[in-house]
DNA sequence: TGCAAGTAAGTATGCGCTTACTTACCACAC
DNA sequence: GTGTGGTAAGTAAGCGCATACTTACTTGCA
């Protein structure tokens, strides 16, 4: 097999068994019997254990469906509209998680053990959807569509909801938390209505919001 | 030193080890070191390491923080002052995993390596709190107080912002991510602010809601 | 003096990584 | 076509060290 060819299969396992079982518990033998050769053949692609872990970067950073996610919500952005904005941005992210769950176990793997992949993951992917959301919301709240809201809370808040369930189907759900049988795009329009009754909500306890700001 | 007292030491440096390091990452040799004693001293007291990491749960159970939290929810609840009860137990949330950085992540860190740990801990602590949570809600509703929504898509979605705040500071803030810079005060003010804003918002998109259910 | 608390020094196994070696491929003179 | 030499893919075996756990022995207090 080609060098590049070997090298890209080698990673293909690579991100299964780290995501599975963490940097420390995954062996590079075990990753070398994935892929069907020698232990020795890992260490001459790779010069380390830890550059073969750094190098499912690469590999993740161009993912279909976070490049469609990312389309997704530019369009509903530049429409303004709020309820796609939301809505779609909860969809993706529900779907994208219950298809591929060795994101969320890289990133969480990697945020515990202190790799600098977690900061990688976060810089690559995550701070940026942050960042154009809280500009959306700032956007809003300046067009007066939004109530005068701090973006990063509103912000911190949605995403929040929408990894807390992603984490608590994959983890919780079978330690007898209470089901939530929705679909995923059910279960996007729930939280996005209660995101967006909330940025909305001029008459709830106007005074104390104003006077905050 | 009598049995029991070092019993309780090695579980007391047994916690901050394997919040660290996870269960695969510490290893007895260094458990002993911190305690002070020999190795063979660890497997006196416990039969295996997995023994003594599950054996974390006991001492974890009765934590003063906890118990505060617990009541003054239940004070909140009977006394039906919805902004209290979110209010409060965002801010003991926060609080608590501020001061005390091992709960979590020794409940991350044992859900992804599939430790039986991760179970108990969900199910003695947090599983209780998402339910009388949910029982409040759903008393509310049918008060007529709060909108007509999903008792635990309200409750994981409240959950969700808080815990996704916590593990933002703990994780992804040195990342680059946007600072919040609020007090754990503040934070839990917005937050509830946000969420009861959501619940109490019966003029947003009020025919959608109430064609769902 | 008896017995629990404590230790030094193991054992078998598994880890990341290396070394010494064998095979397969492929351009090119003849 | 056919030998030939250089290069890269691949392997078996093992190095030094760390792991969970054990055994045989020593201390100190009721």
């Amino acid at each position: 097999m080609a060098a590049e060819d070997r090298r890209q299969q080698i990673l293909e396992v690579a991100v299964q068994l780290f995501s599975q079982k963490g940097f420390r518990g995954t062996t590079t033998k075990e990753i070398a019997m994935a892929a069907g050769v020698n232990e020795a053949i890992i260490f001459r692609h790779f010069a380390t254990k830890s550059e073969l872990y750094t190098a499912i970067m690469d590999r993740k950073a161009c993912s279909d469906e976070v490049q469609a996610m990312q389309s997704a919500l530019k369009e509903a952005m530049d429409a303004g509209d709020d309820r796609q904005v939301f809505e779609r941005l909860a969809f993706h992210m529900l779907e994208f998680h219950e298809h591929d769950d060795t994101a969320m176990r890289l990133l969480l793997y990697s945020a515990l053990e202190g790799h600098e992949l977690a900061e990688m993951i976060f810089r690559n992917h995550i701070s940026k959807t942050h960042r154009q959301l809280a500009e959306y919301v700032k956007r809003r709240v300046a067009d007066g569509a939004f109530r005068r809201i701090d973006p990063v809370v509103a912000v911190r808040g949605f995403i929040g909801m929408i990894i807390n369930q992603v984490m608590y189907k994959k983890f919780f759900e079978r330690c007898g938390g209470q089901p939530l049988n929705l679909t995923n795009r059910q279960a996007a329009e729930r939280f996005a209505d209660l995101f967006l009754a909330s940025m909305t909500n001029h008459s709830y306890d106007h005074q104390r919001i104003r006077r905050k700001h």
